[in-house]
DNA sequence: TCGTGTCAAGATCTT
DNA sequence: AAGATCTTGACACGA
């Protein structure tokens, strides 16, 4: 089976690979001009941009084919200081040329409103900021002239002691969103609250991919082994290439939080069960080290017997 | 320039 | 009811 693998939102290989640069709304409020204040925003995101079309093209100098953008491109954009911003129109070009670069390039990209991004949220103001997220973030793949092959990740969340209810509101808020977003959508296991067989269930009714979370399964699961949910979650990518996410635990007494590398007999280990399946999938490299710890599991996987090494950013095992 | 605090976000645990 | 905690990378600011 064929294996790529990519890594998350900035560079660490390159000088001045991110594209998180920001600005706080208060550092904003202080310019007493709106015309500072938008030029600053405009500024950021000028630079974000194009730091985000060198590291693209840094990605292909590498072979790296599997990106996850950062959801800062745009400083600020679903905050209330910059309403009525039309970011999309303002940088359709840069957005464009980003978005061309992709499809020519066949690169796989996605993004991942961070876990304050609650669909089945009580709060009213939560969901709306929610939407709010989630429409931002197809926004940018719009304007990009990206279709609905570059995927939201959530999580379930919202719990509020009630994990059934919250499912259900979870599938009810699902069911309202408008195509462009719900089309996007895809859902991963996260690592207290909903394990892989629940967000399996879930992926299954609303129809939509799985992203399975190794390391999270390993913090938060029923006891279900892997082997036994594998072909159930690849079965719901349909015709699309599955992807997973994977990460290492930081130490023993912190085994949520991520660690600079990823552990390559961890991740052998998940190599020998999905190879019974024989179905080639895209790794996401979530580690602290970004793209430098993507070089350094390709190292360790070079001296692994079974490994074919195809390119800096793929394998076939 | 360095280190510490703050910012964005929301749920949940603690006081 | 209010505050601390978790998480993340970067800004903001005082020393």
């Amino acid at each position: 089976m064929r294996i790529r693998f990519g890594y998350v939102a900035m560079a660490l290989g390159i000088p001045e690979g991110s594209p998180n640069k920001t600005v706080t709304a208060s550092t904003l409020n202080k310019l007493a001009d709106p015309f500072d204040r938008f030029s600053k925003l405009t500024r950021l995101v000028k630079e974000n941009l194009s730091t985000q079309i060198r590291v693209l093209y840094y990605n292909l100098a590498h072979d790296i084919k599997v990106f996850r953008f950062t959801s800062k491109l745009v400083p600020l954009a679903t905050h209330s200081i910059t309403s009525g911003w039309n970011y999309s129109e303002e940088f359709q070009h840069e957005l464009a040329e980003i978005g061309t670069l992709i499809k020519k390039a066949g690169i796989r990209v996605s993004a991942h409103p961070d876990h304050f991004a609650i669909l089945n949220s009580k709060d009213a103001n939560v969901l709306e900021a929610t939407l709010s997220d989630l429409c931002y973030h197809v926004n940018l793949f719009d304007a990009m002239g990206l279709g609905i092959e570059a995927k939201l990740v959530l999580h379930v969340g919202g719990v509020y002691q009630d994990k059934l209810q919250a499912l259900l509101r979870f599938k009810s808020e699902f069911s309202k969103l408008p195509s462009r977003i719900k089309d996007r959508i895809i859902i991963e296991n996260d690592d207290r609250s909903y394990n892989a067989n629940e967000v399996l269930s879930l992926c299954e009714d609303l129809k939509v991919p799985m992203v399975l979370d190794v390391h999270h399964h390993s913090c938060c699961n029923d006891g279900t082994a892997l082997t036994d949910i594998l072909p159930a979650i690849f079965a719901t990518w349909g015709s699309m290439i599955p992807k997973i996410h994977i990460s290492s635990p930081k130490g023993t007494k912190n085994v949520r939080a991520h660690a600079d590398y990823i552990n390559v007999d961890e991740f052998i280990g998940f190599l020998d069960i999905a190879k019974q399946y024989n179905q080639d999938f895209d790794v996401m490299i979530e580690a602290k080290q970004k793209d430098l710890a993507l070089f350094s599991l390709m190292k360790d996987l070079r001296n692994v017997q079974g490994v074919t090494i195809i390119n800096q950013g793929a394998i076939e095992y």
